[in-house]
DNA sequence: TTGTGTTTTATTGCCTCC
DNA sequence: GGAGGCAATAAAACACAA
């Protein structure tokens, strides 16, 4: 035990248990379940109120059972609570002298009031986390099959221009070319779509990708934002669109998918877009 | 009634502040 | 160094199912 700290030493405890002379016992104690009729019909063993504010009374008194405390007691506590969670030594005694508690059982209630406080707060912050964390997997879930799908996307697209470039096989000074899909953290999708240009030779610097689609020319290494698919950002490696020449390849974008999802199309679903590996 | 889990009251030891 | 706060803990009081 500390230095006069407490009201009581050790040698008026059993073990650790403090017996607090039924300072409780005015009003009867019982807890929380029972009801303030019962409570209130408890009786007590003191006289006058201002005994259980007199320490020395309670050292007088045969050790009794911790009680705790009744509804009344713990309402105003609580109410003292609400106001404010920290006691003000002048609020300690007037609490105590209120309820017919000693100081220091007032501070002690405190106390473990702010620490139950504590463990709620903890348990709230934890439900706020765990929801904010269960929202971001289903965001994150749905934007990796987005990903995983746009994926499948470039590859089918690939294997379209290979197959028009065996078909259509063009003599020299034509080119060939191919969608590349680069992992990356630049693009919130997580990955970037490089149009490769298979150039043989003397091409000049235009090519014809497709004579049913967009004309593109090639002019060095560029990226453009396809619109269909917000947040991707496709990497032309040596083409661009040529239609208007403005940064609208919102078309481009649609008509690449869409010329995928043509020839494979069955009752509205693209077919072979999950198949693909 | 009894065993068990939870809540409440209180103590102890350590730390910080003035 | 004393006062007060906090974390850890003990133990009584209480709730409740079997």
């Amino acid at each position: 035990m500390e230095s006069g700290r407490f009201l009581f030493d050790q040698s008026a405890c059993h073990g650790n248990m403090l017996f607090l002379g039924n300072r409780d016992s005015l009003f009867g104690g019982g807890g929380l379940a029972m009801g303030i009729e019962e409570a209130t019909k408890r009786q007590s063993i003191f006289s006058y109120p201002e005994d259980l504010y007199n320490e020395e009374y309670y050292d007088d008194q045969a050790p009794e059972k911790k009680r705790r405390l009744t509804p009344e007691q713990v309402h105003l506590l609580e109410k003292s609570f609400e106001v404010e969670n920290k006691l003000e030594p002048e609020k300690k005694t007037q609490l105590a002298k209120k309820l017919g508690m000693q100081p220091r059982q007032v501070a002690v209630w405190f106390q473990n009031r702010r620490a139950r406080w504590k463990t709620k707060q903890l348990e709230r912050d934890y439900d706020v986390l765990k929801s904010s964390y269960d929202s971001l997997l289903l965001s994150y879930d749905s934007i990796k099959k987005e990903n995983e799908k746009l994926k499948s996307e470039v590859n089918f697209l690939n294997e379209k221009l290979s197959a028009k470039d065996v078909a259509g096989a063009p003599a020299s000074g034509q080119s060939s070319h191919a969608l590349q899909v680069e992992e990356t953290r630049d693009s919130p999708l997580g990955f970037v779509v490089k149009v490769e240009d298979r150039l043989s030779s003397g091409s000049g610097g235009s090519a014809v990708v497709d004579e049913d689609g967009p004309q593109l020319v090639d002019s060095g290494h560029s990226y453009f934002h396809c619109n269909d698919y917000p947040g991707s950002l496709v990497a032309v490696n040596g083409l661009q669109s040529e239609d208007d020449g403005s940064d609208d390849s919102r078309g481009y974008c649609s008509e690449i998918f869409a010329a995928a999802e043509e020839p494979h199309q069955e009752g509205g679903v693209p077919m072979g877009w999950w198949a693909w590996p």
